[in-house]
DNA sequence: AAAATACATGAACAGTTGTTCATATATTCA
DNA sequence: TGAATATATGAACAACTGTTCATGTATTTT
């Protein structure tokens, strides 16, 4: 693919902190498999846990993460709480990775 | 935005691994702005730390992180090495990461 | 009401990461 | 050749991160 031309990208030194903020929350694998999990649709606490095998307490700790960076939001239900992806970035974000890794 | 309709994202165990070491490239601030102070075109190592005013030998350690994930590609000439973005990929995700910091 | 269920949270500890400093390698210049 | 310049690398240490365990809160069931 050639390298396309395009308007230099602004990055002041806050924004590159925010940035980063941003990837280290898609940084860490446990955190990738949950947003896979959510990624087709909304999944509650319990059922991610059981999906990627890692005990509740450390799935619940890691959305509380990925909702403070707006990657995840949550839809209450009784005593669950389902989880889903906040928006299309998210998703856009995951398959440009993807495609990155297996040098697409 | 509405949410798109698309295919299920298939993401096993090594995939979720090697998408988050690639986002954990991209996580730390210094990173972030090296990226950025290459991506609409090449420089060397001294104008790069020069630029984001962090030491020469901190760049460098940078820079070999990111080349081992394939983010920034190099060109020597003479004593000096230039480095550029490896592909599209990352400016793609450093624009997409951009727009959801900036709740676009 | 009490018990059970689903999730959240604080503390603590092991493991990881980013920077600095010293040193090494490669290339050019005199 | 030796000195100077540009970059790379290894070791070490402080700071940060992810998990576990114990406990807390909200909701439902009996």
């Amino acid at each position: 693919m050639p390298k396309t031309k395009q308007a230099p990208t602004e990055v002041d030194e806050n924004a590159a902190a925010d940035l980063a903020e941003l990837f280290r929350a898609m940084s860490d694998t446990s955190r990738v498999r949950i947003l896979a999990a959510v990624m087709d649709s909304e999944r509650n606490v319990g059922a991610i846990a059981a999906q990627i095998e890692i005990s509740e307490s450390a799935v619940s700790h890691h959305l509380r993460h990925l909702r403070q960076m707006r990657l995840v939001r949550t839809r209450k239900e009784g005593r669950e709480v389902y989880y889903a992806l906040d928006d299309d970035h998210v998703a856009a974000l995951f398959k440009l990775g993807l495609e990155h890794v297996r040098h697409e």
